[in-house]
DNA sequence: AAAATTTATTTCACAATGCGGAAATTAATT
DNA sequence: AATTAATTTCCGCATTGTGAAATAAATTTT
């Protein structure tokens, strides 16, 4: 297709767009004839974008054969106003921790296998440890990680291990399954989780989770420093502060 | 592409949800560079397809490039939600005002400039007024629709009238700009509105609007009779019953 | 402030992929 | 059981999505 003016668009994208409008104007479960009818589109046509948007969670498709807006809208959606939600409440009490322990305090989301860093309170000193917001690091080599599979439980933590085989980063990340699986069940039990240059050599980091009002997980708090300034007095304040966190989230 | 098998899918769909993942990934806007990263998609492919996405909705581009998601997404997800839940809490009252008055009874939503019906209660009789659910009806027509615009004000009464046209229906049909507005401003001060076969002859309708508890316009509700069977009666009834539905919405 | 580098945006030839017509299959109605 | 309607699958083809190159804009370095 020629490009020939800035507003041409993608012609299969702007048809995807179409069905789930049609979908969406009706409460009910819809047919693919109405759907194929609504927009005016051939019915194979319809039939195949529909298959991609279910595919993609977009769209369900029910036993009677009917088509229905599906969950992953929602979680889309969902995700945009949570996460913006989660940074700003947070940000003020990770940089109080900050400002009390003089390390960086990082809030992190979990992406799959992986934790995301999404907001980051750096301590106004020349040497401290920093993660770029954005940047991602596998679950197991970091604090909060090790948690989160904890919270997840054992067929989860093996589940976990046989999809990554447990990348080792340094010479002390856990790549024995079994030790991943004791650490992960310890951490969680005792409410706090410690990274020991797992992820990256002199980097000492300390996590706990983050849950909101209905116990769901939602993130993880953690502290990072390089692994001589690590104070493990500092895990009564990370658990105060993630505790105060959850407190403020619906 | 050869369909071998049946859950291959359509490419670039599949590329703009990859894209749309990779944007919910980060609570804060984000930059082209990153998502053609992210998604392993040649930049100015990932350009093209959020082009896309942003003509329809789905992303926002912001003045300083970078992109988030847009609210269309919300928009879907909040559909989906909202119209299955006025359907269900609805039907109860709609099938009561049903029986209580020996008429249909309809549930609309607004879609652009039409109105939709998404639930019926119809009488025991032979002889009643019955509109399909899922099919429309131009807002200047019937007794909800004027009052959705009434609702809108003066401004979108001019805008809807200079879209459509007024297109007669029959010969009762308010065709006239200026009867059009002050019968919708008169009858979103009463709080009800009458259709007097203004959309098909020998149908009358009375309707009222439905809120929720933020005073949001949600939907309509009315009720269609034979014009000789219509009692004006009813309008406490029928007044009575989309408070009661609206006071039942969160 | 100027130059260098990086990032974003636009253009366009081309072949891969999305298209829709036809046929096959399944489901619903008579 | 026969008929009709709807959905699904198949596949040749040309339109449309692609990515490389060029250009423009923004940022960083000197």
């Amino acid at each position: 297709m020629k490009q020939t003016d800035s507003g041409a668009g993608i012609q299969v994208i702007d048809r995807a767009v179409a069905l789930l409008d049609a979908i969406a104007r009706y409460p009910e479960p819809v047919r693919l004839k109405i759907l194929s009818a609504e927009t005016g589109l051939h019915t194979s046509t319809t039939h195949r974008i529909l298959n991609s948007l279910i595919d993609n969670g977009f769209v369900e498709r029910l036993p009677n054969g009917h088509y229905r807006l599906g969950l992953r809208l929602l979680q889309l959606g969902v995700r945009l106003h949570s996460s913006l939600d989660l940074r700003a409440i947070a940000l003020p009490f990770m940089q109080k921790l900050r400002d009390k322990l003089g390390e960086t305090v990082n809030l992190t989301i979990r992406e799959g296998d992986v934790l995301v860093y999404i907001e980051k309170a750096v301590p106004n000193r020349m040497m401290h440890v920093q993660q770029i917001v954005g940047s991602r690091a596998p679950l197991h080599v970091t604090a909060v990680g090790k948690l989160m599979l904890g919270a997840g439980g054992e067929e989860e933590i093996r589940s976990y291990t046989q999809r990554t085989n447990l990348p080792a980063y340094t010479r002390n990340t856990l790549s024995s399954p079994q030790k991943l699986l004791e650490e992960c069940q310890s951490a969680y039990r005792q409410g706090y989780a410690l990274d020991n240059e797992e992820a990256e050599i002199d980097v000492g980091c300390i996590g706990v989770l983050i849950t909101d009002s209905s116990g769901s997980l939602v993130g993880g708090l953690s502290v990072s420093a390089p692994i001589e300034r690590r104070r493990l007095v500092w895990v009564e304040d990370v658990i105060e502060t993630g505790r105060a966190i959850s407190a403020q989230l619906g």
